[in-house]
DNA sequence: CAGTGGTCTAGACCACAAC
DNA sequence: TTGTGGTCTAGACCACTGG
């Protein structure tokens, strides 16, 4: 009974005893019941320390089972993915931003075997520049089978990234990042020459079981996503 | 009353009302008494919907002033960060480390700048492959002025991650991520022809304020980090 | 089948910040 | 100053799952 009563508390003792202390990887934690009686509070409080370091990856909590130290924490980083107007404003710089191409095709390959049988695709290419550097292209694709009232758009003033996070909800997404080779687009648009690595990201969302967009950012040169925690 | 009783209900109901219901970006919500008597549940509950609400980005809490429906949704992404081995296992490969150079330096000028003041530090760098090809090159730099036992390690079966993960804890980290061109390391011993695109991600841990370790993780070509949620 | 975590409740006090 | 979210409590029932 140690009279540490703030889930906190509890939480940064817990975690101390996992980094350095008693509770090496694979050790069963006492139950709930159990850790509420030594540090005198409720159990409630005691739940909701576990809940949350295990969240962070260091625990494996199940029924009956109990609770455990993972053998290999999951380590784990979250990032925010934010808008180009948000980033490039975020700096100071003015934002610019410029429709570059839009029609309305049937989908390639390579995008139905990602988003699903596709009919008609809104397909846009257009770029965010910073104080009128080139900072990204943005290549969308936008399935109007799920959302037909993209066609209205012409998105001559407003990217279709920013008409979509107010239009869209999601319920699914799933995101990469890789590097590629500078290809046409990046040339000409960003000014990258031939060959040279690009950093992507590749976003693609679902809203109930329909695949409503994809996308694919490229950026500037020694572009950076950076987290910390 | 609607005897919505679990806060995954009510988390369900206010992210309908958020995305595709009356509540628009910048909305104040109901308080949480109110919306316990709506719902016909406790407090407790509104209380644990609406936070993991406001975790996923959608609202912004703050004590007095209300609940309110953000602007612009935080788009953010949680990656984990596998161990190579992990990574490489888990496609049912054979894992393979080998240690290509240990020595204990100076630390570069680009590196005391990332890390704070250095005195002695114990440079590694190996690779990582999967069924006999080169996967990933692991270029780690530890403060030996934070963790002098690193210097007992040899790291000849053991890589540097695997040793550190299971050693040492961490209080704060950064990571980011960008593509590069293939350097020397990568033409070499990744097998990336010249000025190829690396995905690179970067990596700094720190303990209680001190430095202990940073690593560059260059990948082979093609790599991809995917996340979704 | 029994033990563990998962969750809900009703009530209470507190801390912060907007007004 | 005062309203709002932040948190704790004691107790209860439930759901999953390991033995």
């Amino acid at each position: 009974m140690s009279d540490i009563t703030t889930y906190r508390e509890v939480q940064a003792e817990i975690v101390r005893r996992i980094t350095d202390g008693p509770w090496g990887p694979g050790t069963l934690l006492p139950g709930e019941v159990e850790l509420a009686a030594e540090f005198g509070c409720s159990r409630t409080t005691i739940n909701r320390a576990l809940r949350e370091v295990s969240d962070l990856g260091l625990l494996d909590r199940r029924r009956k089972a109990g609770t455990r130290v993972r053998m290999a924490p999951v380590r784990q980083a979250r990032f925010e993915i934010p808008l180009a107007r948000a980033e490039i404003e975020a700096t100071g710089a003015a934002y610019a931003y410029r429709l570059l191409q839009r029609a309305i095709e049937q989908g390639p390959d390579w995008l139905t075997a990602h988003m699903g049988p596709l009919d008609r695709v809104l397909h846009i290419l257009c770029l965010h520049s910073a104080d009128g550097v080139p900072y990204q292209i943005e290549d969308r694709w936008i399935n109007l089978g799920a959302l037909p009232q993209a066609a209205d758009q012409d998105f001559a003033a407003t990217s279709p990234n920013e008409w979509l996070v107010a239009t869209v909800p999601f319920s699914q997404v799933e995101i990469s990042f890789q590097a590629v080779s500078a290809g046409p687009d990046e040339v000409t648009h960003l000014g990258h020459s031939p060959a040279a690595p690009v950093f992507r990201v590749e976003r693609t969302t679902w809203w109930q079981g329909a695949a409503i967009t994809h996308v694919r950012l490229s950026h500037r040169a020694g572009y950076r996503m950076t987290t910390r925690y």
